[in-house]
DNA sequence: TCCTCAATCAAACGTTTGTTCGAGGTAATA
DNA sequence: TATTACCTCGAACAAACGTTTGATTGAGGA
């Protein structure tokens, strides 16, 4: 029946587009080249997506819908601190593993001159603050302090962000070896890095280790400055 | 004479692409952008530069050489590992401090598809690799594990980069406030934060303990598994 | 049979893109 | 004075940009 293509053109569509926004950046990308890709006429786009950025919001939206999800499922109120953020982890790195060019181009896509991008990301960093709030404070974390909130917040979805955003970088240059010296010795160095389930778990391990020893290195630190 | 009106143009262009790639990413940024920024006709850009992405080998060129002198200086290897943990924190936050635009475009340009700074990317990666091996091994990590390796390997500079993203594009928002209801509610919430020399004590005081006591959580971890 | 309507298409719209070219200007050197 | 080398400029180029248009298709309801 040759089904495989039966997907509808809006979703090839916003496909073609998440993975070329990913690697290239949304304004590196011309609708042409979205069309040629998804296999359809180029006024599709506009007929689903209204314009350009329109699949641009598309995607972040359905992207921060996910990621939230992702770090509001960590076990309830009844689990150990410590189990927490492991199961918070561990869902972060679900969610970037099952929905790595989304993130990709929600994260790295520049808000400031695209003003409906903007918005998405405003609302969305807000609704964070007041959803996660709480556990510092359970922490044992000062939550009336500026600095070390700035400094805490955010920092697990830093760190595993950049990770992804490495290997996504790295797959792609190792999709394109040959081409340069520097970029085969490069290669050469760290071989052949498996990112499998096992490195996962491996990977989690130790950034539950490494936040937990850290959190408990500055809240412990607060208590003898104001103590 | 002559060589000051040369310089005033180029460094003028430089200058002027700087700021506009930080903002809006090097594809959204015309040619004709630049030269009016600048002052400057458009030919002036290809005369000095080539082709527009001379500009950005230039930009990028520049920041990863100021860079690697920042983590370059650790204080030699006679001071204690937690004085050079400390020094490495504060001369990535100068250094930040100092080049937040040139350090933006560097970081945040998708290299994947524009060779030339592909090879820049990797040949600095490479260098900086073979250059904090030791480090690392001094601090009691398993430096053939390539896991642990993975984990560990510019954790710093991840944590104070988006550190930096964070507080530039907040700025360019607080620059824009007014436009929206969802901007102006993320506003109010954490009012005025004053990024000072105070700051950056806090901050770096911050990520050392935080940084010191991950890697001991860690490293410790280590040492129980083969035991 | 007629009508509706969403989906698709080729073609063209007017701009804007990065780049090139040759003519002019200026100041120091020969 | 003539020559040289370095800057600067406006104009032009083909290609690509995002968007719009009007026509065509085919299935479903009346």
């Amino acid at each position: 029946m040759a089904e495989e293509q039966k997907k509808d053109s809006k979703q090839r569509i916003f496909d073609a587009a998440v993975s070329l926004f990913a690697r290239k950046g949304f304004s590196a990308v011309g609708i042409r080249e979205i069309a040629k890709t998804a296999h359809v006429n180029i006024s599709m786009i506009n007929y689903y997506f209204g314009e350009k950025v329109g699949i641009l919001k598309a995607i972040i939206d359905e992207c921060y819908d996910k990621y939230y999800r992702a770090i509001h499922d960590c076990g309830g109120e009844a689990t150990l601190r410590e189990e927490c953020v492991q199961r918070i982890i561990k869902n972060l790195i679900a969610f970037f593993r099952e929905n790595t060019e989304i993130a990709m181009v929600s994260f790295n896509t520049i808000p400031v001159d695209i003003p409906a991008v903007l918005e998405i990301k405003c609302r969305w960093v807000a609704e964070e603050r007041t959803m996660t709030t709480p556990y510092f404070r359970e922490f044992g974390l000062n939550t009336d302090d500026p600095i070390q909130m700035n400094f805490i917040r955010g920092l697990l979805t830093t760190i595993i962000t950049e990770h992804f955003r490495c290997r996504y970088t790295w797959e792609h240059i190792v999709q394109r070896a040959g081409t340069s010296h520097v970029m085969k010795n490069y290669l050469e160095h760290d071989a052949e890095m498996k990112y499998d389930d096992h490195f996962y778990e491996q990977f989690a391990e130790l950034l539950t280790k490494f936040y937990i020893h850290g959190v408990r290195g500055i809240s412990h630190q607060l208590q003898s400055n104001e103590k």
